[in-house]
DNA sequence: GGAACCATGTAAAAAGTTACATGATTTG
DNA sequence: CAAATCATGTAACTTTTTACATGGTTCC
């Protein structure tokens, strides 16, 4: 039920077309909130059609050609009583997790290379994000806006630690 | 794609019902990877019709009768290949991160109390881990499975205390 | 004019969620 | 015997994934 909201903030951060969008997907947004163009299509076919947000007038509404979206009052207002309301976090549904205790059954075969490849994409991502706060936090940020930004890297930055030390550990464990 | 390869898991640990498997989705297997009766008796029948999994002759086989299933070689086939597979972690998609992303643009009015919300879940979570941990794992396991599924069960604890630590921190920071 | 890429989609299938249905067994 | 609970399912819908389709623009 997000993927629509994960839409209106990125527009409201920027007005973008289906491709542009796809791409923030891709590293920005998408790092919490992940998605493909077709679905971004899709759903921004929906929004469109009920009102909260519309493609603007420069350009012509060709298949093949740019179509740009802004954000709708309606759009705004709807975005705003979604972070308003509560939500439960999500049960957790981690396929490495659950291939660990498959391999407690059936035999850990193969499990320390593929903990090591998970470090490392671990190891990288947390890179990708340290690169983000040098240049977008540093100096620390002075606007709520800047700070609540600030505290969501932070939340991908702690994820990844926790990865590069759970992973670390598990290795040793498996190696000793 | 893991779903079947999480009852699989489940059933070799121990031969079950399906209501069985359904609360044990609940607590044990399901805090690694989540799931509904309704799923798990579909894809207990699709299992069956493969051939991973036979019913247990004990009982007939009417409605709202209990049916026991356990896996046959074939599924611990299966199991066993899937484990060796690698696969990438998958990205990120976490409805707080978001919703805090969008609070940036909108505004966090509310934020705080939905933040202390969480932080009461996630603490009672790692005390349920905690007493699984002292239940279970103390001494700690010698064999090859014990030591992987204390390797999850950290990887449980890990994550909670993950968001134990940002979410205070969040809190901080909101109110300062 | 062909290749590469920009840009927007359609279609079908798989996975997950929500609401409802139904029979069997236990317990007051 | 009524209510609660055990136990297994069906149906409809939403969300996500995967594969494919199509037109436009740029650059060699």
């Amino acid at each position: 039920m997000s993927l629509p909201h994960a839409i209106l903030t990125a527009l409201l951060e920027k007005p973008s077309s289906g491709l542009e969008l796809t791409r923030r997907f891709d590293r920005s947004i998408g790092y919490f909130w992940s998605s493909t163009h077709q679905q971004i299509y899709r759903e921004l076919g929906k929004l469109e059609e009920a009102g909260r947000i519309r493609a603007l007038p420069t350009a012509t509404p060709a298949r093949g050609q740019k179509k740009e979206y802004e954000v709708l009052p309606a759009g705004r207002e709807e975005l705003a009583a979604w972070v308003a309301l509560p939500e439960d976090p999500r049960p957790v549904r981690d396929p490495l997790l659950l291939r660990m205790r498959a391999a407690a059954v059936v035999g850990a075969s193969g499990m320390g290379a593929e903990l090591r490849r998970h470090l490392a994409l671990h190891e990288r991502q947390l890179a990708e994000y340290r690169e983000i706060e040098e240049r977008d936090f540093t100096p620390a940020p002075t606007t709520d806006e800047g700070r609540l930004r600030y505290l969501v890297l932070r939340g991908g930055i702690d994820l990844e630690t926790f990865w590069i030390g759970w992973l670390t550990r598990a290795i040793a464990d498996l190696d000793g």
